[in-house]
DNA sequence: CACGTTGGTGAATGATATTTATTAGCGGCG
DNA sequence: CGCCGCTAATAAATATCATTCACCAACGTG
């Protein structure tokens, strides 16, 4: 119980560089190491402090990861937004925000896998600050969309939230492998390939798919799945959910 | 250092008996509380076991984490592949696979979290067995795409592994907030949105946007986008990249 | 029925996040 | 100018688990 009356040192340094510099060596720490391999005793020694001071600034690990990444996150917001201000037109948007997100990803592709996969996946991440930057984040390709449907350059019945979905969803996925430093992408090559897609959809001209043959064909798999998959009689079968044609 | 000789009960069962007792236990467990915060010890004693004995069957918690996924994932594989061998059509399969991996997440929404949020970002998942099943179950998208093509039915400029991406990645996307136990969303109803605008894409009728006026709109987009985004000069201004129209 | 072997046991160990008792240094006040 | 209380930093203690290990119950074998 007695402890010894050891001389210690004191490290007397303005808050907020002290909170500057554990928040730095946390970023190296957690961005080398991952999460849960991350060591407070490591991030620390980095920042020149000792452990216990680490939790004057800080309630716990976690709550300095999520710091950590919300610094990070909210520099990436402020100066895309400036510049995605400055583009004009529903296509030239919707590019330019895959481009982004692209470029976000390559340049602090271990900060946004800590964003990914460790922030986003926790159970308290819908109220927390990083949720509600996210949701502006993307929420601008709804923007984008809904506009377009406006302007009538768009599909009128296409879901905004799907396409976003669909959008970021791909992104992330494409970036996995990235992600696990393993392999290259091009952003802008991606990117094209990304807002190609989701621009023309994946049918052929209609002169190879006749509408009346896409139907029948749509009609046939909507029947077949009620019997293979065994819904529920609760589920009703999809009203006609015809994919929309070019000329209906 | 000397252990009091006190009796003990050992509890003898067969071996298989005992592996899918911890393997039941642990899966209840990890999907109430997580990887992190599930207990070795809290399966133990709903397994019926005592805490070293688990370690005789697994190496330690990952392994076990992860022997639990493969066994709930080949499950998965094994009736789905029945069934998908009964669909025939492109388009109808498409709509299969979208479907049934919405079925997959909605029907164990714990495990699916597993798989996607703590297995796939791990750094060795690419050599795990579960990074093959998991490639084997999103490539057969990859051949549906490819058959399309040859078929004649999809565009012969797609890429079969970015539809793959576009594809799964909107669908985790848009089932995340259920993951988070948040929310319900109905299978066929989100099969056919995806579907539906994969399929035909985001753009308005032909008549809407006239070729011409969509690529002098992209050219225009590519240059801003140089601009912009402050592209190194090592990275070349994609190519026309233009969205392919129906009629060219 | 002695005896080696297998596999189960539960206590010990080790690694870390977090808490706490204690003190260094600053600033206000006599 | 010096004492004194207060705040913030410190280093050690504690708590929480995963993992290991020394020991022993049961089974089979000769």
């Amino acid at each position: 119980m007695a402890r010894s009356p050891l001389k210690r040192q004191v490290n007397r340094l303005p808050p907020e560089r002290r909170i500057s510099d554990i928040m730095a060596a946390a970023k190296d720490v957690f961005t080398e190491n991952g999460y849960s391999d991350a060591l407070i005793s490591d991030i620390a020694v980095r920042a020149g402090v000792v452990e216990g001071s680490i939790y004057r600034f800080f309630a716990n690990k976690r709550e300095l990861l999520v710091k950590v990444v919300e610094h990070w996150f909210e520099e990436l917001l402020r100066e895309d937004a400036e510049q995605f201000g400055a583009v004009r037109g529903v296509w030239n948007q919707i590019r330019f925000l895959i481009y982004h997100h692209l470029m976000s990803i390559r340049s602090d592709p271990a900060l946004s896998r800590l964003m990914f996969q460790e922030i986003r996946p926790s159970p308290d991440y819908r109220t927390s600050r990083l949720f509600e930057l996210n949701r502006a984040y993307t929420h601008r390709l709804v923007d984008v969309v809904k506009a377009g449907i406006a302007s009538g350059e768009l599909r009128p019945d296409a879901s905004p939230s799907l396409v976003r979905d669909m959008v970021f969803g791909c992104i992330e996925h494409r970036t996995w492998a990235f992600l696990r430093q393993e392999g290259e992408f091009d952003p802008v090559e991606t990117a094209d390939a990304i807002t190609n897609l989701i621009y023309s959809g994946l049918a052929a001209e209609q002169a190879a798919s006749p509408a009346g043959a896409v139907i029948a064909r749509l009609e046939a798999a909507t029947a077949r799945l009620e019997t293979i998959a065994g819904l529920p009689a609760a589920i009703e079968a999809p009203t006609p959910a015809a994919p929309r044609l070019r000329r209906p």
